[in-house]
RNA sequence: GGAGGGGUAGCGAAGAGGCUAAACGCGGCAGACUGUAAAUCUGCUCCCCCUGGGUUCGGCGGUUCGAAACCGUCCCCCUCCA
């Protein structure tokens, strides 16, 4: 098996789970949070820089790799793994994302899904077993089920429909997939906010037996509410002893909150991106670095956070390089955010295997202002 | 001394009688960002008691119902000739 999940400890006051994901390329922490390298690049960030940040675990792209540089080219650098130097674990996404993603120029059937690529304009097809083919050359110890993504509020019938379509399609990726060991396939649940159609979608995937499942279709615009609502609701009905993924949560509030509804792993660019556009995750919320109120502040991002950026660089510097375009600027506040979420994991295991996570939640809410609702 | 060209908001640069408080770009100030088409996108950026009012387009003086635009004059800048 290239993956195992050992569960190790459900928290007593809330029921949060702490674990390891054993994979041949090391263990895994959870709940872990995984930074997000597209394009076999955490961008900004060297491979040293990203286990610094990471817990050895990260994730990248079928769609983006599979168009550019193509799998011949990844084929001829013996892996993803070996082509960007990463020697520990990694998860590949499936490409069902961009089917949702790029909606506007693309035509979903039994099939697969026909799209633009959106660099060439070529008019491409890309189908559930495409998808894993493609997935077995990038070689992640994680791979993904192709699924459809539609926005959260679609309507009922169309929903019924596409998560019917996504189980179908996880059928064919398990069976495109077949014995192989060497890599771990989840299935992804959708159904967006209709309990019905995601509870089906649930156990159709729990009988086909998948070593891990996602959660996929959420925080894609709908409420905080309707996000913590259903995963109360799936919490209850996802298996013990396998893993659980958020896919797209990376914001510190939905981190603590999904974590608390049994949550194990959850991937976001959140963190990166807006490190690029010159905002730090700090404690107590966000800080707008760029900002002209940080020109001459001589403190720390977060000056409750010992990373390397933190311990010598000021907010003025940081601003400086931000307002002069220096990449150092982006590659300081991209650390910074990524060790910032990789620290507040390690708060929330430990307050898990101390069996106070309810507490730690509380503190957490009072701490960023944020309404206790749960 | 002579001949041309030009002076527009923080900068660059359109505009050549009313549709112009003045395009566009840069800079500046904010906001957004959640399985990355994203070092991106959106808004604001003359002043004020701001769903309205007040002052602008080198200075001054004219023409006109009306001027950044037309005329006169002065100041300054650039190129070429002597």
């Amino acid at each position: 098996m290239s993956m195992e999940f050992e569960l190790q400890h459900i928290c007593t006051q809330s029921g949060a789970r702490c674990g390891v994901i054993h994979t041949k390329s090391g263990d895994v922490p959870t709940p872990v949070f995984m930074p997000v390298g597209t394009q076999a690049s955490v961008k900004t960030l060297s491979p040293d820089e990203i286990k610094q940040v990471s817990e050895n675990l990260i994730l990248a792209n079928t769609y983006h790799l599979w168009l550019q540089p193509g799998t011949d080219i990844i084929v001829l650098n013996g892996g993803v793994k070996p082509f960007m130097r990463w020697d520990k674990a990694l998860l590949t996404d499936s490409g069902g994302f961009q089917v949702f993603s790029l909606s506007h120029i693309r035509k979903i059937e039994e099939s697969g899904v026909t799209f633009r690529h959106h660099l060439s304009g070529a008019t491409l097809h890309l189908t559930p077993e495409d998808s894993i083919d493609i997935q077995h050359v990038l070689g992640a110890d994680i791979i993904m089920a192709f699924d459809e993504c539609p926005p959260f509020h679609s309507g009922y019938d169309y929903m019924k429909q596409s998560v019917e379509r996504t189980i179908r399609w996880a059928k064919r990726c398990q069976e495109a997939h077949g014995n192989s060991d060497s890599q771990s396939l989840f299935g992804i649940v959708q159904g967006g906010p209709f309990k019905d159609l995601r509870k089906m979608c649930l156990d159709e995937l729990v009988e086909m037996d998948f070593p891990g499942y996602a959660i996929g279709g959420l925080s894609v615009g709908e409420t905080k509410a309707e996000m913590d609502d259903m995963l109360a609701y799936l919490s209850g009905h996802m298996p013990q002893h396998k893993p659980r993924y958020l896919m797209g949560v990376g914001a510190p509030r939905d981190l603590v909150t999904g974590v608390l509804h049994g949550i194990d792993m959850f991937d976001c660019v959140l963190p990166s991106r807006n490190a690029r556009h010159g905002t730090a995750m700090v404690h107590g919320g966000k800080l707008v670095v760029k900002n002209k109120t940080y020109e001459a502040d001589l403190s720390p991002l977060d000056p409750h956070c010992d990373c390397f950026v933190c311990r010598q660089f000021t907010r003025s510097y940081i601003r400086h390089l931000f307002k002069s375009g220096e990449i150092l600027g982006l590659r300081l506040l991209t650390y910074h955010n990524l060790y910032f979420l990789k620290q507040l994991m390690k708060e929330v295991r430990q307050a898990i295997l101390s069996d106070r996570y309810s507490d730690f939640v509380q503190d957490f809410y009072a701490a960023n202002e944020i309404e206790a609702s749960l």
